[in-house]
DNA sequence: AAGTGGTGGTCTCAAAAAGAGACCAGCACT
DNA sequence: AGTGCTGGTCTCTTTTTGAGACCACCACTT
């Protein structure tokens, strides 16, 4: 492990950048994680990094969703530039959601934390049962 | 721009995984996100990385938490074992919160994340701003 | 001609999550 | 005897989220 170089540099780079010299509070990294932190974000910008969704099709694929919080989580994301609303006047007009080119240049780093997910969900779930364990 | 050679790579990994063939609904990569995904979470990640806390300092680092979500958020990170909580007996006791080696490792994508936050929150600003001019 | 279904939403109301702040025991120091 | 620090919990209010009804419009079926 390297993780002496690693917090070398996290401590150098991001600490320094989200502490905003000392104040947690209000930090422009916290800004902008927090938009792509709720609970529909990632999903639905992983959903779109495959190829443009319609309203429909978006809802239909993640079923867990309500159709406010789809309307409502896309809304934000295209308010802060990560997602394109195209409305095509078919009958009855459909709408189209698309990827930026800041939404996929977002995609890049979140995609490394998916996988991150991919190979540790073992590792998550298997911690998560021993602390239940060991609770009861 | 690669977006292509991007595109397939994020269809033929990261797509795959997430959906878990074609169900977003039970998807272990979206179980594990969704526990890093909270308000709080990714920032106290990042505190830990830096260097081990006790609870008071968190809560004087993170001004703007309360004291009951800061509770709660340690406990749903060392369940999910990204931290560790070490109870000294000191007196009055005192509590040391740092970072495993599965929250340390997922702290490295993490990172990417805050780095592109950081280079990139000019961008979402000027968007947001945008989109607020254009709605009045 | 009257229903049926698909389009993309909004509106209302209930449930869950988060924030604010009081309270607690124990010990050190004054 | 009072004050302060430790790491919390408990209750109450406010915000966020979820569930589901409702909407106009049009195509297609019956």
């Amino acid at each position: 492990m390297d993780s002496k170089i690693f917090n070398l540099k996290a401590k150098l780079e991001v600490y320094k950048a989200m502490t905003n010299g000392g104040n947690f509070a209000d930090c422009p990294v916290r800004d902008v994680i927090q938009g792509i932190s709720g609970k529909w974000s990632s999903l639905l910008v992983m959903a779109l990094a495959e190829k443009p969704y319609r309203f429909g099709e978006l809802r239909r694929l993640v079923p867990d969703i309500s159709q406010r919080m789809l309307t409502q989580t896309l809304y934000d994301l295209q308010r802060d530039g990560y997602v394109h609303r195209e409305v095509f006047p078919t009958k009855p007009p459909s709408v189209e959601y698309s990827l930026t080119d800041l939404g996929r240049s977002m995609f890049a780093p979140l995609q490394m934390l998916v996988q991150w997910a991919e190979l540790n969900h073992d590792a998550v779930r298997a911690a998560r049962a021993a602390f239940d364990a060991a609770q009861a």
